[in-house]
RNA sequence: GCUCGGAUGGUGGAAUUGGUAGACACGUUGGACUUAAAAUCCAAUGACCAGCAACGGUCGUGCGGGUUCAAGUCCCGCUCCGAGUACCA
């Protein structure tokens, strides 16, 4: 706090003297909540229902900070307010509490990653109740708990036991596959599966053996195990995602990062590529986050087309959404790791063919990403033939074309694609313009829309659409195409080389994975020694040494007991971190269950959240694995909804307001901010603790703040030393971290909810600022004191005046409305606006009094109740119904006109409201005031707004 | 590069369908109360000009145009900032 020692007593010693305690009615209202349980939702009711959901907390270590509880407060407030207006409200919290801090202390200090998770947990919820939150905790879920994740290991299994028909465009449970390929092979299926998969006949499936059916059956499975290219560390030994390297060494540690194959359990989310994509019409998310997941689907809508190879048996499909451009293709370029390279290239070229390869392969996928201005490739030797013309087309491999889109391989057409121009104009390869009236000799074209073909025989005048449909349509003559809808949405990995989470419940015979059946679930995390993977490489699990699958007794034995008759070893990867949360919705609704993940009653009655909020980071992650998830329950027929969240609201960040000192450089002497341009300095953050709300630095709490700043000097202004200040992420390392807990202990929490609200609109970002919280702490007092005469509580029972009742009205009508729009920074302002009107009026008439407590309650509960109690209630102001508006109370008989002259307003002129056009025009240009404005001239025009305005032009 | 946001006083931010720009707060200044401070209350507070004062005037919502009786709001063209994403064929 911006405070020296001692300040916060004397603020209480204040407070005391006052009647508004709000450490005293804060505490004494959380322990009503908690032992009336007055926030216990029912799983059925009379009520209609509103499911009210945050995005859970991992719970660190740090606590939290004032930006975390910003959207719980707006998710609170509207839980609240559904109440109010008669819903049975879901507003439940819990904890994604698997994850890889908690691993990592593990690491360095040997403490069981489930003991800090546990200390962290308490913490979190110690704050959390300080902050007044109506949340369910009887439906707490914790996704470490064995209890919760036996149903993630469940929905694991079903996955394992389902694929997905195209046909029926759903997925259906592998038994029926199993059924169809024993009665008619696999060639009339059309389903998702692994690309390498082999037609196969009835006889022929019949024939084998079960392993050679397990064998097949993987490849359909929406989990699947498959050889993956993971961006391995071995000093870590861990896998690591894109985003944890820096210029190809590990973000943590530096160590070198190389790319392995690795076989790896996998998510069949591209079978849902297409629904997940249309899916995002019928939900209310902003047009910002389905943009991303739009992108990160990227559909596009095009051809493969086969390329036979000259003197080889070998084809190249490539992926092109042009088909209409396929005159244009002078040349074609593979991905280095395409399979065919080897292949084709001829010997007088493969020394420089493996050469580029090799000078590739030692470049991560993010650097040949980050330099795309570098155009590097060599020639195959290798010719293609046109499949319409069946000229020569020279086979290039170059690094601008990834192996992990369409085909991995492109055919170039230079006039039409800018990488294709400039990879030929480096290499001088031919450009065939095949765009008529087009000029190409400076850049490709790659307009669609009223773009003609030429030199193209049969395309020859065709415009754009019309061309690229005649090109499907004569590939799909010779049997060299068809079209074909690509996606850029790639299955997900699903293992992840940790401790701290999911164990898979799987087990391996002969190498092929089965499935631990369902009613000995959990598969609990084994004890390990070391939370570091073995030294062969292996999992943080292959430390256990209890972690074998005991098929007859179905329970957890040694590892010596392996005889691969009927003990196999466990798998030794646990789950990432979005598989517990890809769910956790629909636990809530029914989070004791035994014996469902959820019961069917349960989910039918909840169904999916109505209001979801949380964070934009989780765009293209957590919100689209929980999409499949739901997609994937609901086909199997254990969801009735196929979409988790129908609305959605980002919080924006909270940012923290940073201090800095200016020490000069090479001494221990700092320098006041207005003097420290005049020197060479050097700004360090200082914890904003130290600094009070006129930026003065507590210059004794700074010298006992660290040691080295102990004998420090100061060049002061007047005295005084003035701190710089930048608005930063609110983070430990810049010192710029405010505490919830010292907020509510100091103000009260219903002053901290507030002004969490007042600080600005919910989704834009936003610095925290401590001082202009006495803003909302004083229009809290003001509430306070409208009850109260002095000491005492005071309500008048006699009439309000119809000023009061329109102020209520008023207030009720906007506060109503900003709830609903999410636009709870006005409606703090609308409350201080009729505080301030009502104490000007002096009204404590209870008529007006008590339906303010009520509308009050969902922003600041605590006061809102003891109001409510004082004001003689003996059950809790959270079941209050909430005022009606009236419009009555509004209306009114006159109208302040502005006068505006040419648009300029000049005075305002008080008129009745039913006064007519004509009447206000006559009225206002016989005021004096408009003579004054008008000078003599003539009016040439009058516009009169009944109710509105009045401008006169002249 | 692309996509999506955004730009309003010293600060955070208001402003339904175009209709009194700056609500509500913070901060600042002055005053009351007090031995003093805190707290509380009152007043002023976009910039500039004029004046003893009252009444005024000019300019003002990132920049340049436009539509309109009237533009922060609508249209066209830019600048800057933020977020996401990226050799996607």
């Amino acid at each position: 706090m911006p405070f020296p020692e001692g300040f916060r007593d004397i603020i209480r010693d204040a407070e005391q003297d006052m009647s508004y305690n709000f450490n005293q009615i804060e505490k004494k209202w959380q322990e009503y909540w908690a032992k009336n349980q007055t926030f216990k939702a029912k799983n059925n009711s009379e009520k209609p229902k509103y499911y009210v959901l945050d995005m859970f907390p991992y719970p660190s270590g740090a606590g939290l900070h004032v930006g975390h509880p910003l959207g719980y407060i707006a998710s609170d407030i509207y839980a609240r307010f559904k109440r109010h207006k008669g819903f049975n409200v879901l507003h439940p919290q819990g904890y994604d509490s698997f994850g890889l801090p908690a691993e990592q202390y593990a690491i360095q200090t040997g403490q069981h990653p489930a003991i800090t998770t546990e200390a962290n947990i308490k913490r979190y919820r110690e704050q959390l109740d300080q902050i007044g939150f109506s949340f369910d905790w009887s439906r707490e879920v914790r996704t470490s708990e064995p209890n919760y994740y036996r149903w993630t290991q469940w929905i694991f299994i079903q996955l394992f036991e389902s694929w997905y028909d195209f046909e029926a465009d759903k997925a259906r449970p592998i038994t029926e596959l199993e059924k169809i390929f024993a009665a008619e092979g696999n060639s009339g299926v059309n389903a998702a599966c692994d690309e390498d998969v082999a037609e196969f006949t009835a006889t022929e499936w019949n024939g084998s053996s079960s392993e050679e059916k397990q064998e097949q059956l993987l490849k359909y499975r929406l989990t699947y195990l498959a050889e993956t290219e993971v961006n391995w560390c071995p000093q870590l030994g861990t896998v690591l995602a894109n985003d944890e390297i820096v210029n190809g060494v590990s973000e943590r540690g530096g160590y070198p990062v190389i790319r392995k194959k690795m076989t790896q359990w996998s998510m069949r989310i591209s079978a849902y590529a297409e629904r997940l994509l249309q899916g995002l019409d019928k939900i209310d998310w902003t047009e910002s986050l389905k943009e991303s997941q739009r992108n990160w689907i990227g559909k596009s809508v095009g051809a493969l087309v086969e390329f036979n190879i000259q003197d080889s048996e070998f084809k190249i499909p490539v992926f092109t959404t042009r088909p209409d451009t396929i005159y244009g293709v002078t040349f074609m370029t593979l991905a280095p790791e395409h399979d065919l390279v080897q292949k084709i290239t001829t010997p007088e070229h493969k020394a420089e063919v493996d050469a580029y390869i090799e000078a590739t392969a030692k470049r991560s996928e993010r650097d040949r990403m980050a330099d795309v201005k570098t155009i590097s490739g060599v020639f195959t030797g290798a010719y293609a033939e046109h499949p319409f013309t069946k000229e020569p087309v020279p086979i290039w491999i170059g690094d601008y074309v990834l192996a992990g889109y369409g085909t991995g391989a492109v055919m170039a057409v230079p006039c039409g694609d800018q990488r294709d121009y400039d990879f030929a104009k480096h290499f001088d390869l031919p450009i065939r313009n095949i765009f008529k009236d087009v000029d190409i000799s400076e850049e490709a074209y790659s307009g669609k829309e009223g773009t003609v073909i030429a030199n193209s025989d049969f395309l020859n005048d065709l415009e754009y659409k019309e061309a690229l449909n005649k090109a499907i349509l004569e590939l799909e003559k010779i049997g060299q195409g068809r079209g074909k809808t690509n996606y850029r949405l790639r299955d997900a990995v699903f293992s992840r080389q940790r401790y701290w989470g999911e164990p898979f419940p799987a087990y391996y015979v002969n190498g092929l994975p089965q499935m631990i059946e369902k009613e000995h679930l959990p598969l609990r995390l084994p004890e390990v020694e070391k939370y570091l993977p073995t030294e062969t490489g292996e999992p943080p699990l292959g430390n256990a040494s209890v972690w074998a699958w005991d098929i007859e007794k179905n329970e957890v034995v040694e590892n010596e007991k392996i005889d691969h008759k009927t003990v196999y070893p466990l798998e030794l990867n646990t789950m990432p971190g979005w598989a517990g949360s890809s769910w956790y919705l629909f636990r809530y609704m029914d989070a004791g269950n035994e014996t469902e993940f959820v019961s069917e009653e349960a989910q039918k009655y909840w169904e999916n959240v109505d209001l979801y909020i949380g964070g934009s980071e989780h765009a293209t992650g957590h919100l689209l694995y929980s999409r499949f998830w739901t997609k994937f329950l609901y086909d199997r027929g254990m969801l009735t909804v196929d979409e988790p969240f129908k609305k959605l609201i980002n919080q924006g960040m909270i940012l923290g307001t940073s201090a800095f000192v200016y020490r000069l450089e090479g001494e221990n002497k700092f320098v006041s901010k207005n003097l420290s341009e005049a020197h060479n300095v050097q700004p360090i953050h200082v914890d904003v603790s130290l600094v009070n709300a006129s930026d003065e630095l507590d210059i004794e709490g700074f010298k006992n703040w660290r040691p080295e700043f102990s004998d420090a000097e100061f060049i002061t202004e007047d005295g005084k030393y003035i701190v710089g200040r930048e608005v930063e992420k609110m983070s430990k390392s810049k010192y710029n971290v405010v505490n919830p807990d010292d907020i509510c202990e100091d103000y009260g929490a219903d002053t901290l909810r507030m002004y969490e609200m007042f600080l600005g609109p919910l989704e834009q970002a936003k610095p925290w600022n401590t001082a202009g919280i006495t803003g909302v702490h004083n229009f809290l007092k003001k509430l306070w004191k409208l009850y109260h005469k002095g000491e005492n509580f005071e309500v008048s029972e006699e009439k309000a005046s119809a000023e009061s009742l329109k102020s209520l009205h008023k207030t009720i009508k906007k506060v109503a409305e900003d709830i609903e729009n999410f636009s709870f920074n006005t409606s703090v302002s609308t409350f201080m606006i009729c505080v301030n009107e009502l104490t000007a009026q002096k009204c404590n008439s209870r008529e007006v009094l008590e339906p303010l407590a009520i509308l009050i309650a969902p922003y600041a509960p605590h006061i809102a109740e003891e109001l409510w109690e004082k004001l003689g209630h003996d059950t809790s102001v959270a079941t209050a119904e909430y005022p009606v508006f009236e419009e009555k109370y509004l209306v009114e008989s006159t109208k302040e006109y502005p006068i505006s002259f040419n648009g300029k307003m000049r005075f305002t002129l008080e008129l009745p409201m039913d006064m007519s056009k004509e009447e206000i025009e006559k009225t206002v240009l016989a005021n004096e005031k408009t003579q004054q404005q008008l000078n003599g001239r003539e009016p040439k025009k009058v516009i009169v707004v009944p109710g509105k305005i009045v401008n006169i032009v002249g």
